[in-house]
DNA sequence: AATGAATGAGGGTTCATTCAT
DNA sequence: CATGAATGAACCCTCATTCAT
C-alpha cells in the first residue's frame, strides 16, 4: 500500500473459500497449468489456430482436460486474458509500491517495467494482440482491457499532476502526457511485436527519457 | 512525387498486363468486393471466427466464391493484408506530397494522418490488430507489417534529421523522436479501439502537438 | 375426398414454392433417402445409438451431409417423425376412400390397415416407439402425435356414431368404441414389436372381428 | 399363492446369499436408489440423453457411483428393465391374489390395475416405451418384456376360457379376448402417454367393461 | 464404500475446399 | 464466371469409464 493506493482496484472480499484446501489448490494449479499453456499455443499459432487439443498436449494433459476445467473455449481465453491482466495488474502495482520515493522516479519506474524484458515478451505481446483485436467483437474482453487500461491512466495522470504541480510547469496538460507516455509504450509494444530484430531497447527507454526530461526538465535532468 | 521519395517502396516493375482490360478490371473489382467483405466480417466477428462463408454472403456472392478468387483462405488474409498495408501507404504518401513544403508541417500533418477518422477507424483498427497478432506466427503478414513499419520510420527519421539541423537542436535525437511519435500514434490506436468512447481525438492531437512543442519549440510554437 | 374429408387436416396452403424445380426436387430426393436411412437405423440400432455418422453411411454419403440438409440431428429426428404421420395419415385417408360404402366397411378397412404387413413392420413401430417414449420430453414430439391421434379417433368417433344410429344399438357409446378399438390396435403393435414370433396376425384380426361383431352384430355379422 | 400361481415364473433358486446382511441391504437400498432416480431421469430427459451423471446426480450421488455399483450404464439400464418387470409383476399378482374369488372379479381387477393411477404413471410409462423401442435392438430387452407379456397373456387366457366353459358362450376364442384385452390395456397406456389432458380414465374403463359385457354379459352385467 | 479428477473415444457440428452444372 | 451441393477433416464438447485418494 502507498500514497496511490486509492487508485487502485478493491477486489470484491473473497466469498468463503472452498474448505477442501488441498483439493482446492490442485485445481487452480492445473488451470493454471492450462492458461499458461494456452499462452504458448496462442503465441506459436495464433489465436484462431489455437485449439483445445493443442492446449492440452502442450500442458501434457488429455482432450477433455480443458473442458473439465474451463467448461468452454470462450471461458477459457476469457480466464486466460484475465490472468494477463491480473498478472500485468500485480507487476504495476508492486512496481509503483517499490519505486519512489516521489512522483517523478515513480513515473519513470513504471515506463521502464512496460519496456521491461517480462512485458516485453513477444510471446505474451502476440497474445495480448489477439485479444485486442477481439475487444470490438468480445465485450468480455473490452471490458477487462478497458479496466486495465483505466486504471494505467489513471495512475499515471495522478503522478503527472503532482509534478506540474510541484514542479509550476506551464503550457503542459496533465492528461496529455499521460496519454503520450501511455500511448508511447503501447506503441513500442507494437514494434516490438513487429520487428524484434530492428527494435532497440535502449532507443526505446532513451526517447521516453528524452520525453520526459522535455516535459519535466526539473524532475528528470539530462 | 517529392523531395522524400527516394524512401518510397519500388514496387517491382509489373509483370506483362494480361490484356484483356475488361476481365481483369471486373476480375478486380470482384478481389476489391471481397477484401471489403472480409475487412467488415473481421471486424464484426473477430478474425478467428470469419468463414469464407461470412465473407460470401456479407459480399452478396455464393459459397465457392473465394476460393474462385482467392485460391485459400490463407491467400485471401494475406492479399487483405496487403490491401490495408497499400492503402496505408497511398495515404501516407499523398499526405506527405500534399503538405509543406518543409519538414515540419510535413510531419504534423503525418502525425495527424494517425488520428484522422478515416484511419482511426474501428473496424479497420480491429483487423490490423489481428493481423498484428499473428506477425510472430506468420512470416508473410510479418514480411508486409514491418515494411510499412520500416518506411514509415524512414520518412520520420528524415524529417526529423532535417529538423534538428535546421533547429539546431541539442540533446535530441532523430531516431528517439521518430521512435517515440510512431509509436505514440500506434498506442492512440490502442487506446481507441478498446474504449472509443472515453478516447478524446483532440487531446491526443494535443498530445502530440505538446511533444513536438517541447521537442522543436522553434518549428511547433504554442 | 369423401363423406367423412371434413374431418381431414387442412394444410396450409403452399407458399409460393421455389422456382428452380429441378434444384428442389434435388433436395427433396436427398432429404428422403436420409430420412429412409433414419428410420432404418433407429430400428436397427434404436434412439440413442444412432448416429449421423450411421445416417450418413446408411445413405451412403459423407458425413456432414445431414447438417448440410437438416441442420441439425434434432431437426433430423423431428422431420423423421413428421414423415412418419404424414405417410400413416395418407395411408389411413386413402384406406378411408377407397373402402365402403358405408360406415361398417370403412371401420373395418381402417382397423385392418393398422395389421397391415406395411403398418405392422417392425422396424417402423420401433421408430414410433422411440419417437412415443419421448414424447413427454419433447413438446413437438407430443404435438405430431398427439394430431395423428386425434384425427383418427375423431373419425373412429364418426364411423361408430353413425353405426349407432343406423343399428339402433343400446348400451354402447361411440367414444368408449373408439377408443377401444384404437388402443386395441395400438395395444397390437405393441404385442408384435415384442415378440413378433409369437403374434399371431390372423387371431389379432380375429380378435378385432369378434370385438365388432359383439358390438354391432348387425353390422359385423360372423 | 393362489389358484392360477401354476402359471407364475419359477423364479431360479437363490444362489447362496452374502452372509454379511447388512452390507448387502446397504449395497440394495443404493442400488435402488440408483434405479428410481434412472427412472425420473429416462421420463424427464429420455433415455438417450440420459448420462450417468444425470443419474448420479439425481440420486444427490458422486459421478463414479453407477459404475460401482452396476459396472457398466448398459447394465444399469439392463436392471432398471428387470426391476420395473418385477415391479410390475409383483403388483400383477398380488391384485391377482387379492381379487375374486372367481374368474370374473380377477378379470376385471386385472384391467382396472392397468388403469390405476400407480400403472398409468406417465413417467414410468415413458420409460416402458423407451425399452420397447429398444427391444428389436438388445435382445435382453426383448427378453424381459416377452416373458411379461407372456405371463401376462398367459393368466389372462386361463381366466377367459374358466369363464367361458362357466357361461357356455359361442362364438367366442379365449385367445382372441385375452389378446384383445392385453392390447387394449397396452393401447391405452399410448393414448395415455401421448395426450394426457385428453385421456378419460373413467371413459377407458367404461370401454373395457362394455366389451366385457358384450363378451361375457352373464358375468358382465350393466 | 465413495469421491471426483482424469482420460480418451466418439459424438454433433463447422467449414475450407472441390466440382458438376 | 458463378453457383451451391457435396465432401471429409478437424473442431469443440460430452460422457462412460477408470483410478488414486
Amino acid at each position: 500500500m502507498n500514497e496511490y493506493s486509492f487508485i487502485l482496484w478493491h477486489d470484491p472480499p473473497m466469498a468463503a473459500k472452498p474448505q477442501n484446501t488441498k483439493r482446492t489448490e490442485a485445481r487452480e494449479k492445473r488451470r493454471q497449468q492450462l492458461i499458461n499453456a494456452t499462452i504458448k499455443c496462442i503465441a506459436r499459432k495464433g489465436m484462431g489456430s489455437t485449439t483445445l487439443g493443442d492446449v492440452a498436449s502442450e500442458a501434457g494433459l488429455s482432450q477433455g482436460i480443458v473442458n473439465l476445467h474451463f467448461k468452454s473455449k470462450d471461458n477459457l481465453l476469457t480466464e486466460t486474458l484475465r490472468f494477463l491482466a491480473d498478472e500485468y495488474k500485480t507487476r504495476f502495482n508492486a512496481t509503483l509500491e517499490k519505486s519512489g520515493p516521489g512522483a517523478a522516479p515513480k513515473l519513470r519506474a513504471l515506463t521502464e517495467l512496460d519496456l521491461h524484458r517480462s512485458i516485453l515478451d513477444r510471446s505474451k505481446l502476440a497474445v495480448w494482440f489477439a485479444f485486442w483485436s477481439e475487444v470490438k467483437s468480445r465485450p468480455v474482453y473490452q471490458e477487462i482491457c478497458e479496466q486495465v487500461d483505466e486504471y494505467y491512466d489513471n495512475v499515471f495522470l495522478a503522478l503527472c499532476s503532482q509534478l506540474i504541480v510541484q514542479g509550476e510547469y506551464k503550457d503542459v496538460t496533465a492528461s496529455a502526457i499521460s496519454t503520450a507516455l501511455n500511448s508511447m509504450t503501447n506503441g513500442m509494444w507494437l514494434s516490438y511485436l513487429i520487428s524484434p530484430k530492428h527494435f532497440d531497447r535502449r532507443g526505446a527507454m532513451q526517447a521516453i527519457d528524452e520525453y520526459l526530461h522535455s516535459i519535466f526538465p526539473k524532475h528528470f535532468p539530462l
